[in-house]
DNA sequence: CACCAGGAATGTA
DNA sequence: TACATTCATGGT
């Protein structure tokens, strides 16, 4: 298991290279894209941080004092923008609560994944992904891409969410470097084939299926 | 026209 | 616990 894992990253990485993920300016940009991309195309999640930039609303604080009609109407390329509206609300508001980055990151890992996941509008893998991508900690993100690679390959073939999580974590180093570029990666290949070639001919992976 | 995209909350049994 | 439904825009 180890060695199939870490064989298909540096498969992915050899055809890639480095992604430098999360695509962001800022950590802030990083909240509020984990929560407009869910279920979203990645366009459609640029369009509405690009509308944010334009009405100087692309920070947590920006969000905590707009307007909740006024955010709406920015973020709607990136869809459901009623829910999405008030997750960020949700979000932006835990953060002032506590202490925004400096004051969540004395907490450890364990403890900021659960108070994270109790904020209305942050599930797993946003949780996992803000966790890895804003406050640097060891995490495995899983998203739709990872559990289909899982399965095409025939390494997991249940679909939940912390078992394909501890399968990558069990069997890495726990390298905070290596599972922000492992899943950017994983990212970067599904756009780039299994979307919009069914027959993956081509795919780094190839040979293990 | 149908189907999907870097999910999550809610409801039902 | 295990599924089904809802949310919404833009691309293919």
């Amino acid at each position: 298991m180890r060695g199939v894992l870490i064989d298909i990253f540096h498969r992915l990485l050899d055809r890639y290279s480095n992604q430098n993920w999360w695509p962001a300016d800022t950590k802030d940009e990083i909240v509020i894209g984990a929560v407009l991309t869910q279920n979203t195309a990645w366009r459609n999640v640029e369009r509405a941080i690009e509308n944010l930039k334009r009405s100087n609303l692309c920070s947590l604080d920006g969000i905590n004092s707009a307007d909740i009609d006024v955010l709406k109407e920015n973020i709607k390329p990136a869809g459901f923008f009623n829910q999405k509206a008030s997750y960020l609300k949700n979000i932006a508001a835990f953060f002032c609560q506590h202490g925004g980055f400096d004051g969540l990151n004395r907490l450890d890992t364990a403890r900021l994944r659960k108070m994270l996941l109790s904020v209305k509008g942050i599930g797993k893998e946003t949780a996992d992904s803000i966790l890895l991508y804003v406050f640097d900690r060891p995490i495995f993100v899983v998203d739709a891409y990872t559990k289909r690679l899982l399965k095409r390959h025939g390494i997991a073939h249940e679909a939940e969410y912390d078992q394909i999580q501890r399968i990558f974590m069990e069997n890495l180093p726990c390298d905070v470097g290596l599972f922000k570029e492992y899943h950017a990666l994983i990212v970067r290949n599904a756009k780039e084939f299994c979307k919009t070639r069914p027959d993956c001919s081509g795919c780094p992976l190839e040979g293990l299926l």
